[in-house]
DNA sequence: CCCTAGTCGTCAT
DNA sequence: CGACTAGGG
């Protein structure tokens, strides 16, 4: 989804830490992320079809970092791609920004090259593969969601197999985690999201608020798999949930009325918000 | 103040 | 993905 200024508006929420804070326990690790950041750094190997295992040490080195404060790493990987409109058309633009890297690398604009095989890089199941048959190697916990490591996540640390989560993606908030390292760097840094710091957010008072709530005010703000309401952020969609929860009441009345060029083009962002 | 859409950085030397 | 920001409401 990626809630625009999410992160942003929950700032009284997280606090900066030390991973070895979370030491003896085990972290998930949101494995998207590092296995782009890990890509980012040999994007022209994997656009000229060389083999390359820099992600996959990009990744090890980053778990060595974790095991050397005792950290317990539990990798999440994804598992079946989305089907949706936006990922096919962000693929056709990574394979545009590929055939356009190649052609300058060809004439021999190296660097030039490089700008265009970093926005073009697509993660594969490749990729994981590499990086799982080197974990299985070192005995490191790993798992290949169904479909979205977020929701695999958010089950593990409900269920209490991890205590806490890796990630760069607001989503894990959306989809209720407790503990969440954003931001963490080479040196152990990150910022800390802690759930039951949310009612200090000083944007708007989310005190009384139920993760459900909280949920519809994060959809409703608009997310990549709806066409999102023109003019309706993070603000506005609190305003509308504070003044009534009932999700129905406001798609039918107060989005009319505040926004009049809304009507039946939304009537699916409707039948989603209603339906969840 | 709020929202949108565009740009830039992610690695690494 | 997020951070940042110019520009419109």
């Amino acid at each position: 989804m990626g809630i625009t200024g999410l992160l942003t508006v929950l700032k009284e929420a997280q606090e900066p830490v030390h991973i070895s804070s979370f030491k003896g326990q085990t972290l998930g690790i949101d494995g998207y992320v590092w296995l782009h950041k890990g890509a980012f750094g040999c994007s022209q190997e994997i656009a000229l079809g060389q083999d390359t295992r820099r992600y996959v040490n990009y990744i090890l080195k980053k778990i060595e970092m974790l095991r050397h404060f005792q950290i317990v790493p539990f990798v999440v990987f994804d598992g079946g791609s989305l089907t949706s409109k936006e990922e096919t058309e962000m693929e056709r633009e990574a394979k545009k920004n590929i055939q356009e890297g190649l052609r300058l690398f060809n004439m021999g604009l190296k660097k030039e090259a490089q700008t265009y095989f970093q926005r073009g890089i697509n993660i594969t199941p490749k990729f994981a593969k590499d990086v799982i048959e080197e974990l299985k190697k070192k005995n490191i916990q790993y798992v290949v969601a169904p479909y979205e490591a977020d929701a695999q996540l958010a089950y593990l640390e409900r269920e209490g197999t991890i205590q806490g989560i890796i990630t760069e993606d607001s989503d894990l908030i959306v989809y209720g985690c407790k503990k969440i390292i954003f931001k963490l760097d080479d040196a152990g840094n990150g910022m800390l999201f802690d759930r039951e710091r949310l009612g200090q957010v000083r944007s708007f008072s989310l005190r009384g608020w139920t993760d459900e709530t909280f949920r519809k005010m994060c959809i409703l703000s608009g997310c990549d798999y709806l066409s999102s309401v023109h003019g309706v952020g993070l603000k506005r969609s609190h305003k509308y949930l504070q003044r009534s929860r009932d999700i129905k009441q406001i798609a039918e009345n107060q989005w009319i009325a505040f926004h009049p060029q809304i009507d039946s083009e939304n009537d699916e962002i409707r039948r989603v918000i209603c339906s969840g």
